[in-house]
DNA sequence: CATGGCTACGCT
DNA sequence: AGCGTAGC
């Protein structure tokens, strides 16, 4: 997938795939009995029990953090189980974590043209597939909708008090007929999706988190927005309101020196901030390069 | 010694 | 090719 062109209207459908701990997941298939218990996965854990790098959501009710040692968790949680990364010439191996990344990739790549941007991380362009369905079905019938996609989280669907008619808000949203097209779009990719995250824990045993969204930036933010195991949809309507005042250092490609110079230099903390500057300041500042970072960011709205 | 090691990417 | 940055 090529680097996010934007235009004044984006309607692409871009589906951001993260794996819930990932790493304990691939152990927990291999060690069925691990299933429900507080578990991590530690490398080298020779000094202090080793370091964290993947901890069951379990366990982080705990209080247990990737940051921890091996020691510092069996502190917080003594029950944790703890399992060593594979060892492959005295270094931590992570092959069998990477194969079982490619397994899911070949269930994604059903429905849209894949992207993988870590071990456990994945963009999928479902554009096709969605004006696909919008053609072929339009509006949606209500059977057809799987519940799975009625657990979306919508921005800008609100939960009532008592939460109890969010489905059903949600059941009018993915079939409203008046509905802008990117909107129905949108809501096309959320039932895709809804439908993969299905087949992937069917064929491999994993769960993942979703986000979709008209572009990666914003996918990549919703997918983390709700874990584990749910999916994430920002209709545009709602990005204003999402991006205003969210904190630039939480922004891909912002969280280190660049995002520190936008707030000594320029006063910018939010997302909001940086939209009060004309983007050929910025890119007269930053330079033309590293100025389509910034344009992507103006252009989500 | 004590997040390390690894990868991807952009810039020069 | 080598370096710096970023994030897993």
């Amino acid at each position: 997938m090529p680097v996010a062109k934007p235009e004044a209207s984006d309607s692409r459908v871009i589906a951001h795939i993260d794996m819930d701990c990932f790493y304990v997941q691939v152990e927990q298939r291999k060690h069925p009995q691990l299933r429900g218990l507080p578990t991590a996965v530690v490398q080298y854990n020779s000094w202090k029990g080793g370091g964290l790098i993947a901890v069951s959501y379990e366990a982080r009710n705990y209080g247990v953090k990737r940051s921890m040692r091996g020691d510092e968790a069996k502190e917080v949680c003594p029950e944790i189980q703890l399992v060593q990364v594979p060892v492959a010439r005295g270094k931590a191996d992570l092959n069998t974590y990477r194969e079982a990344g490619s397994q899911v990739v070949s269930i994604l790549a059903r429905r849209g043209r894949c992207e993988r941007s870590s071990i456990d991380e994945v963009y999928l362009d479902l554009t096709d597939a969605a004006e696909r369905m919008l053609t072929e079905t339009s509006p949606h019938s209500l059977e057809t909708i799987i519940e799975e996609a009625l657990k979306s989280h919508v921005l800008g669907i609100t939960s009532r008090e008592d939460g109890i008619d969010v489905k059903e808000k949600v059941r009018e949203w993915l079939c409203k007929s008046d509905a802008d097209r990117r909107d129905k779009l949108l809501a096309c990719g959320v039932l895709i999706v809804a439908d993969l995250r299905m087949q992937v824990l069917q064929e491999t045993q994993f769960t993942c988190s979703a986000g979709i969204a008209h572009n990666k930036m914003l996918a990549k933010l919703a997918s983390a927005m709700n874990k584990p195991a749910q999916q994430t949809a920002v209709p545009f309507s709602s990005v204003k309101g999402l991006l205003e005042s969210f904190p630039i250092k939480k922004m891909k490609q912002l969280g280190g020196k660049l995002g520190s110079s936008l707030q000594t230099d320029l006063g910018v903390n939010t997302v909001g901030d940086l939209w009060q500057f004309s983007e050929g300041k910025l890119q007269e500042r930053y330079g033309i390069n590293t100025g389509w970072l910034f344009i992507v960011i103006l252009h989500s709205i």
